[in-house]
DNA sequence: GTCCAGGATACTG
DNA sequence: CAGTATCATGGA
Protein backbone atom coordinates (compact mmCIF):
# COMPACT_ATOMS: atom_id res chain seq x y z
CA UNK A 1 0.00 0.00 0.00
CA UNK A 2 2.99 2.32 1.17
CA UNK A 3 6.33 2.56 1.78
CA UNK A 4 8.11 4.86 3.71
CA UNK A 5 12.30 5.37 3.57
CA UNK A 6 14.05 5.01 6.48
CA UNK A 7 17.33 6.59 7.20
CA UNK A 8 20.93 5.17 8.01
CA UNK A 9 21.23 3.57 11.38
CA UNK A 10 17.78 1.67 11.18
CA UNK A 11 17.45 -1.64 12.75
CA UNK A 12 13.53 -2.63 12.60
CA UNK A 13 14.56 -5.85 14.09
CA UNK A 14 16.02 -4.30 17.14
CA UNK A 15 12.87 -1.60 17.45
CA UNK A 16 10.54 -4.88 17.07
CA UNK A 17 12.55 -6.88 19.79
CA UNK A 18 12.00 -3.93 21.66
CA UNK A 19 8.25 -3.81 21.49
CA UNK A 20 8.00 -7.46 21.64
CA UNK A 21 9.21 -7.42 25.11
CA UNK A 22 6.19 -8.60 27.09
CA UNK A 23 3.99 -11.07 26.26
CA UNK A 24 1.02 -9.23 27.64
CA UNK A 25 1.04 -6.17 25.69
CA UNK A 26 -2.24 -5.75 23.80
CA UNK A 27 -1.88 -2.60 21.76
CA UNK A 28 -0.17 -4.78 19.01
CA UNK A 29 1.23 -8.17 17.89
CA UNK A 30 4.28 -9.20 16.61
CA UNK A 31 3.85 -11.90 13.90
CA UNK A 32 6.83 -13.43 11.67
CA UNK A 33 8.99 -10.10 11.63
CA UNK A 34 6.04 -8.08 11.11
CA UNK A 35 3.88 -5.26 13.40
CA UNK A 36 0.47 -5.56 13.39
CA UNK A 37 -1.41 -2.43 14.99
CA UNK A 38 -4.52 -0.83 15.50
CA UNK A 39 -4.97 2.96 14.72
CA UNK A 40 -7.42 5.59 14.53
CA UNK A 41 -6.50 7.91 12.33
CA UNK A 42 -9.41 10.82 11.29
CA UNK A 43 -11.57 8.78 12.91
CA UNK A 44 -11.42 5.82 11.40
CA UNK A 45 -10.22 2.34 12.89
CA UNK A 46 -7.69 1.05 10.51
CA UNK A 47 -5.14 -2.03 11.35
CA UNK A 48 -1.62 -1.52 9.96
CA UNK A 49 0.68 -4.58 9.17
CA UNK A 50 4.28 -3.01 9.33
CA UNK A 51 7.14 -4.96 7.96
CA UNK A 52 10.92 -4.74 6.54
CA UNK A 53 11.11 -6.59 3.88
CA UNK A 54 14.16 -8.94 3.28
CA UNK A 55 14.95 -8.07 0.01
CA UNK A 56 17.14 -9.06 -2.94
CA UNK A 57 19.29 -6.31 -2.42
CA UNK A 58 20.67 -4.52 0.58
CA UNK A 59 19.51 -0.97 -0.23
CA UNK A 60 15.22 -2.43 -0.21
CA UNK A 61 15.84 -2.87 3.21
CA UNK A 62 15.69 0.61 3.54
CA UNK A 63 12.18 1.02 3.39
CA UNK A 64 8.97 0.44 5.51
CA UNK A 65 6.38 -1.58 3.95
CA UNK A 66 2.69 -0.69 5.04
CA UNK A 67 0.01 -2.80 4.80
CA UNK A 68 -3.80 -1.92 5.71
CA UNK A 69 -5.41 -5.22 6.58
CA UNK A 70 -8.52 -3.05 7.54
CA UNK A 71 -10.22 0.66 6.74
CA UNK A 72 -9.06 2.28 3.52
CA UNK A 73 -7.13 4.86 4.05
CA UNK A 74 -7.12 8.28 2.05
CA UNK A 75 -4.23 10.29 1.11
CA UNK A 76 -5.08 12.57 4.24
CA UNK A 77 -4.65 9.30 6.19
CA UNK A 78 -1.75 7.76 4.65
CA UNK A 79 0.06 11.21 5.58
CA UNK A 80 -0.81 11.01 9.01
CA UNK A 81 0.25 7.16 9.26
CA UNK A 82 3.60 8.56 8.14
CA UNK A 83 3.91 11.22 10.67
CA UNK A 84 2.69 8.67 13.31
CA UNK A 85 5.29 5.76 12.54
CA UNK A 86 8.24 8.80 12.03
CA UNK A 87 7.25 9.28 15.72
CA UNK A 88 7.26 5.39 16.79
CA UNK A 89 10.18 4.71 15.33
CA UNK A 90 12.30 8.25 15.53
CA UNK A 91 12.85 8.41 12.11
CA UNK A 92 13.93 11.67 11.90
CA UNK A 93 16.76 11.44 14.15
CA UNK A 94 20.26 11.56 12.75
CA UNK A 95 21.87 9.22 15.23
CA UNK A 96 25.25 9.72 13.61
CA UNK A 97 25.75 12.41 17.06
CA UNK A 98 24.65 9.68 19.28
CA UNK A 99 27.46 6.97 18.19
CA UNK A 100 29.83 9.68 18.19
CA UNK A 101 29.33 9.99 22.20
CA UNK A 102 29.02 6.29 22.86
CA UNK A 103 32.18 5.37 21.28
CA UNK A 104 33.65 7.69 23.63
CA UNK A 105 31.67 6.05 26.54
CA UNK A 106 32.61 2.82 28.21
CA UNK A 107 29.13 2.23 29.10
CA UNK A 108 27.49 2.86 26.06
CA UNK A 109 30.11 1.38 23.53
CA UNK A 110 29.45 -1.88 23.66
CA UNK A 111 25.79 -1.42 23.81
CA UNK A 112 25.56 1.25 20.83
CA UNK A 113 27.38 -1.85 18.98
CA UNK A 114 25.25 -5.02 19.87
CA UNK A 115 21.95 -2.94 19.41
CA UNK A 116 22.85 -0.73 16.41
CA UNK A 117 20.12 0.80 14.51
CA UNK A 118 18.07 0.95 18.05
CA UNK A 119 16.36 3.89 17.91
CA UNK A 120 13.90 5.05 20.67
CA UNK A 121 10.79 3.27 20.19
CA UNK A 122 7.77 6.44 21.07
CA UNK A 123 4.53 6.57 22.21
CA UNK A 124 2.84 9.73 19.85
CA UNK A 125 -0.22 9.54 21.87
CA UNK A 126 0.11 12.28 24.49
CA UNK A 127 -2.51 10.69 26.13
CA UNK A 128 -1.53 7.27 26.34
CA UNK A 129 2.05 8.42 26.97
CA UNK A 130 1.47 10.03 30.68
CA UNK A 131 -1.49 7.36 31.53
CA UNK A 132 0.90 4.82 31.03
CA UNK A 133 3.72 6.21 32.92
CA UNK A 134 1.68 7.10 35.84
CA UNK A 135 0.32 3.27 35.72
CA UNK A 136 4.03 1.97 35.95
CA UNK A 137 4.70 4.19 39.19
CA UNK A 138 6.60 2.30 41.47
CA UNK A 139 4.76 -1.40 40.61
CA UNK A 140 7.00 -4.18 38.42
CA UNK A 141 5.73 -3.85 34.58
CA UNK A 142 4.65 -7.24 34.56
CA UNK A 143 1.95 -5.93 36.86
CA UNK A 144 1.56 -2.47 34.96
CA UNK A 145 0.93 -4.43 31.44
CA UNK A 146 -1.47 -6.60 33.27
CA UNK A 147 -3.84 -2.97 34.57
CA UNK A 148 -3.20 -1.31 31.08
CA UNK A 149 -4.70 -4.91 29.34
CA UNK A 150 -7.51 -4.21 31.71
CA UNK A 151 -8.02 -0.55 31.63
CA UNK A 152 -7.62 -1.30 27.37
CA UNK A 153 -9.98 -3.98 27.32
CA UNK A 154 -12.64 -2.49 29.77
CA UNK A 155 -12.22 1.28 27.80
CA UNK A 156 -10.80 1.11 24.50
CA UNK A 157 -12.05 0.16 21.11
CA UNK A 158 -11.85 -2.56 19.40
CA UNK A 159 -11.14 -4.19 16.30
CA UNK A 160 -11.23 -7.48 14.71
CA UNK A 161 -9.68 -9.21 11.85
CA UNK A 162 -9.45 -12.93 11.34
CA UNK A 163 -10.34 -14.09 14.38
CA UNK A 164 -8.22 -11.87 16.30
CA UNK A 165 -8.72 -8.87 18.71
CA UNK A 166 -6.45 -5.33 17.92
CA UNK A 167 -6.80 -2.75 20.39
CA UNK A 168 -6.86 0.78 20.69
CA UNK A 169 -5.92 2.48 23.90
CA UNK A 170 -8.70 4.64 25.97
CA UNK A 171 -9.18 8.10 24.88
CA UNK A 172 -8.39 10.79 27.02
CA UNK A 173 -12.83 11.70 25.96
CA UNK A 174 -13.96 8.33 27.30
CA UNK A 175 -11.67 8.71 30.55
CA UNK A 176 -11.96 11.80 31.30
CA UNK A 177 -16.08 11.04 32.15
CA UNK A 178 -15.30 8.06 34.49
CA UNK A 179 -15.18 8.13 38.01
CA UNK A 180 -12.64 7.27 40.55
CA UNK A 181 -14.26 3.79 41.22
CA UNK A 182 -14.29 2.47 37.60
CA UNK A 183 -10.61 2.51 37.68
CA UNK A 184 -10.21 0.74 41.18
CA UNK A 185 -12.36 -2.09 40.03
CA UNK A 186 -9.34 -2.63 37.48
CA UNK A 187 -6.97 -2.67 40.85
CA UNK A 188 -5.71 1.21 40.21
CA UNK A 189 -4.62 2.44 43.49
CA UNK A 190 -7.39 5.57 44.54
CA UNK A 191 -4.41 8.17 43.99
CA UNK A 192 -3.82 6.52 40.14
CA UNK A 193 -7.54 6.64 39.39
CA UNK A 194 -7.63 10.22 40.39
CA UNK A 195 -4.26 10.92 38.17
CA UNK A 196 -5.16 9.41 35.56
CA UNK A 197 -9.23 10.73 34.95
CA UNK A 198 -7.32 14.27 36.14
CA UNK A 199 -5.01 13.94 32.82
CA UNK A 200 -8.00 12.72 30.87
CA UNK A 201 -9.94 16.22 31.85
CA UNK A 202 -6.83 18.61 31.43
CA UNK A 203 -6.59 16.84 27.88
CA UNK A 204 -10.30 17.10 26.95
CA UNK A 205 -10.51 21.28 28.34
CA UNK A 206 -7.87 21.52 25.72
CA UNK A 207 -5.77 22.86 29.09
CA UNK A 208 -3.12 20.15 28.15
CA UNK A 209 -2.37 19.39 24.75
CA UNK A 210 1.09 17.82 22.97
CA UNK A 211 1.33 20.82 20.40
CA UNK A 212 1.27 23.41 23.45
CA UNK A 213 4.45 21.17 24.97
CA UNK A 214 5.86 20.70 21.50
CA UNK A 215 5.65 24.84 21.39
CA UNK A 216 8.03 25.40 24.50
CA UNK A 217 11.44 26.86 23.81
CA UNK A 218 13.18 25.29 26.59
CA UNK A 219 13.00 21.62 27.65
CA UNK A 220 12.86 22.67 31.30
CA UNK A 221 10.17 24.77 30.55
CA UNK A 222 8.29 21.33 29.73
CA UNK A 223 9.39 19.84 32.15
CA UNK A 224 7.83 22.04 34.32
CA UNK A 225 4.55 22.54 32.50
CA UNK A 226 4.82 18.23 33.04
CA UNK A 227 5.24 18.22 36.77
CA UNK A 228 2.69 21.02 37.23
CA UNK A 229 0.17 18.12 36.65
CA UNK A 230 -1.18 16.17 39.71
CA UNK A 231 0.79 12.81 39.53
CA UNK A 232 3.55 13.71 37.62
CA UNK A 233 6.70 14.18 38.87
CA UNK A 234 10.46 14.41 37.61
CA UNK A 235 10.69 10.57 36.44
CA UNK A 236 6.94 11.02 34.12
CA UNK A 237 7.94 14.35 33.02
CA UNK A 238 11.11 12.79 31.65
CA UNK A 239 10.00 9.15 30.89
CA UNK A 240 6.80 11.31 28.64
CA UNK A 241 10.19 14.04 26.93
CA UNK A 242 11.65 10.51 26.16
CA UNK A 243 9.10 8.28 24.52
CA UNK A 244 6.53 11.30 23.01
CA UNK A 245 8.17 14.34 23.03
CA UNK A 246 11.08 13.30 21.28
CA UNK A 247 13.38 15.55 23.67
CA UNK A 248 16.73 13.48 23.15
CA UNK A 249 18.35 14.99 25.92
CA UNK A 250 15.35 13.74 28.87
CA UNK A 251 16.61 12.02 31.46
CA UNK A 252 14.61 9.47 33.99
CA UNK A 253 17.43 9.46 36.76
CA UNK A 254 15.18 7.78 39.14
CA UNK A 255 14.59 5.31 36.74
CA UNK A 256 14.91 2.21 38.49
CA UNK A 257 14.80 0.03 35.33
CA UNK A 258 18.70 2.57 34.69
CA UNK A 259 19.59 1.45 37.97
CA UNK A 260 19.59 -1.96 36.92
CA UNK A 261 20.92 -1.78 33.99
CA UNK A 262 23.80 0.52 34.95
CA UNK A 263 24.76 -2.13 38.17
CA UNK A 264 24.96 -5.32 35.41
CA UNK A 265 26.77 -3.13 32.80
CA UNK A 266 29.31 -1.64 35.31
CA UNK A 267 29.65 -4.87 37.08
CA UNK A 268 28.55 -3.20 40.53
CA UNK A 269 27.40 -5.42 43.65
CA UNK A 270 24.83 -2.64 44.21
CA UNK A 271 22.74 0.32 42.37
CA UNK A 272 24.75 2.99 41.71
CA UNK A 273 23.83 6.06 43.52
CA UNK A 274 22.10 9.30 41.54
CA UNK A 275 25.17 11.19 42.10
CA UNK A 276 27.32 8.35 40.61
CA UNK A 277 24.81 8.24 37.23
CA UNK A 278 24.91 11.87 36.66
CA UNK A 279 28.63 12.04 36.96
CA UNK A 280 28.52 9.15 34.06
CA UNK A 281 26.43 10.76 32.77
CA UNK A 282 28.26 14.06 31.74
CA UNK A 283 29.25 12.21 28.43
CA UNK A 284 26.01 11.60 27.59
CA UNK A 285 24.98 15.30 27.46
CA UNK A 286 22.68 15.69 24.50
CA UNK A 287 21.69 12.07 24.16
CA UNK A 288 20.58 10.92 28.05
CA UNK A 289 17.23 9.60 26.41
CA UNK A 290 19.11 7.54 23.88
CA UNK A 291 21.50 5.97 26.57
CA UNK A 292 19.03 5.28 28.96
CA UNK A 293 17.04 3.30 25.80
CA UNK A 294 19.85 1.32 24.85
CA UNK A 295 20.04 0.83 28.59
CA UNK A 296 16.65 -0.62 29.15
CA UNK A 297 17.27 -2.29 25.99
CA UNK A 298 19.85 -4.37 27.59
CA UNK A 299 17.56 -5.54 30.21
CA UNK A 300 16.19 -7.69 27.68
CA UNK A 301 18.96 -9.79 26.37
CA UNK A 302 17.85 -13.01 27.74
CA UNK A 303 14.71 -12.24 25.76
CA UNK A 304 14.56 -12.83 22.06
C1' DG B 1 7.14 -13.93 55.59
C1' DT B 2 9.88 -10.02 53.46
C1' DC B 3 11.27 -6.96 49.99
C1' DC B 4 11.16 -4.50 45.88
C1' DA B 5 8.88 -3.00 41.64
C1' DG B 6 9.68 2.02 35.25
C1' DG B 7 7.10 7.10 41.94
C1' DA B 8 4.36 10.73 43.73
C1' DT B 9 2.01 12.85 47.22
C1' DA B 10 0.11 13.76 51.83
C1' DC B 11 1.28 13.91 56.22
C1' DT B 12 4.36 14.71 60.33
C1' DG B 13 7.74 16.74 63.34
C1' DC C 1 11.83 22.42 55.19
C1' DA C 2 13.52 16.97 55.38
C1' DG C 3 11.94 12.60 56.54
C1' DT C 4 8.18 9.06 56.47
C1' DA C 5 3.90 6.51 55.59
C1' DT C 6 0.95 5.08 52.03
C1' DC C 7 -0.59 2.89 48.03
C1' DA C 8 -2.12 -2.63 45.64
C1' DT C 9 -0.28 -6.45 43.83
C1' DG C 10 2.99 -9.97 41.94
C1' DG C 11 7.14 -12.21 41.80
C1' DA C 12 11.67 -13.30 43.67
Amino acid sequence: MMEIAVPDCFSFDECLRFLGRSDQEVLHRIENGSLYKALKVRGEVLLLKISCGQPENRRMSHQLQIECLAGTPTADMLTDIKVYLAQLFDLNRDLRGFYKTAEQDDVLRPLAMRYRGLRIVGIPDLFEALTWAIIGQQITLSFAYTMKKRFTEQFGEKLTFADKRYWLYPTFQTVASLQVDDLRELQFTTRKAEYVIGVAKAMATGELKKEKLLDMRESQQMHQALTAIRGVGAWTADYVMMKCLQQKSAFPIADVGLHNALKIQLGLKEKPSQAQIRQMAVKWEGWEAYATFYLWRSLYDDFT
